[in-house]
DNA sequence: TGACACATGTAATCAGTTACATGATTGC
DNA sequence: GCAATCATGTAACTGATTACATGTGTCA
């Protein structure tokens, strides 16, 4: 139920065609709402058809054509109430945690560098977002409009903070675990 | 391919049936891997033909029937492999920051009350994390395999309190932002 | 015997991924 | 004319969700 206000906020912001979606999504809305191409195009059919968005009469409608969208009023009704409206917090699904756990079960052979390379591109990740907050969000200058934006992307630094500790903090048990199992003969 | 390991796992921990390992999936895995009783079955028959669980001759596979399930050596040796193996980490993919970004451009109307709401949820479930750690992990006596599941644990908790911290403030921006949109009649 | 909890499953649908197909534009 | 690039799209598949169907055991 996520896409299609991604790409309503997206165009919202910019009248764009699916292919300028698709590349914006690889940066700034990409950072928590990652989609592919396809994903765009088959999207951008619904919502037209759905009367939320329409293409600018300007563009050529053609095959191999720039197709430029932009947000009709029902459209921005729908994002308003969507944003307005109840939806849980998915449970948490993350395949590293549940590796971590399968290794306390079948040994922890290979796992440190599969954290060791997760804890390198979180670096990186928490980097490009430091980056990001000092050019677009210099300190005591952000205006009212901005404040969103920016608690927006504290959310994506929390986060990666979050995993270069944690995964510091496991390198270091699954060393020790490690060095049990060689102990021991488990390994 | 997270889930069969996921069911790998828990059958290794002990031997169960497909509601068994639901109701387990409610708890404990499923705090980082969750699934329904339907896929948890789908998936049951998927590893049975694969040849890597085997159900317990003991059990009657009848319908209605209990049906227990063991991992083979095959099965172990698969999980084995997948706790070494390379998975690059998803982009994150958040509804709520997405709202968020929404509201930037929509307005934040409604939203605050869906912030406050999130943060009990989390609360709570960070209250329910810290209980189970008391209880199972006393301070200074992780035995060595207990190690591992702790930092799983630790991983439950830190995203939680990042989530608290998170909401709390965007709480506060959320706040002032509305605040704005009401002096100058934007509301 | 009827209600209810336990247990296993099927079917339909939706969201997301991967691989591929096709047309238009530009530069050589 | 050909290759490279930009742009739009189709098809097949996998994973996850929702709704429903069916059988068994127990107990009032």
């Amino acid at each position: 139920m996520s896409l299609p206000h991604a790409i309503l906020t997206a165009l919202l912001e910019k009248p764009s065609s699916g292919l300028e979606l698709a590349r914006r999504f690889d940066k700034s809305i990409g950072y928590f709402w990652s989609a592919t191409h396809q994903q765009i195009y088959r999207e951008l059919g619904k919502l037209e058809q759905a009367g939320l968005i329409r293409v600018l009469p300007a563009a050529a409608p053609a095959r191999g054509q720039k197709k430029e969208y932009e947000v009709l009023p029902a459209g921005r009704a729908a994002l308003t109430s969507w944003v307005a409206g109840a939806d849980d917090p998915r449970p948490v699904r993350d395949p590293l945690l549940l590796r971590l756990r399968a290794a306390a079960v079948v040994g922890t052979a290979g796992l440190a560098e599969e954290l060791q390379r997760h804890l390198d591109l979180h670096r990186c990740q928490l980097a490009e977002y430091r980056a990001i907050e000092e050019r677009d969000f210099p300190p005591e200058r952000d205006s009212e409009e901005d404040r969103l934006r920016h608690a927006v992307l504290r959310g994506g630094i929390g986060l990666e903070t979050f995993w270069t500790q944690w995964l510091t903090e496991a390198l270091t048990a699954v060393g020790e675990q490690a060095a049990g199992e060689r102990g021991s003969g488990r390994g």
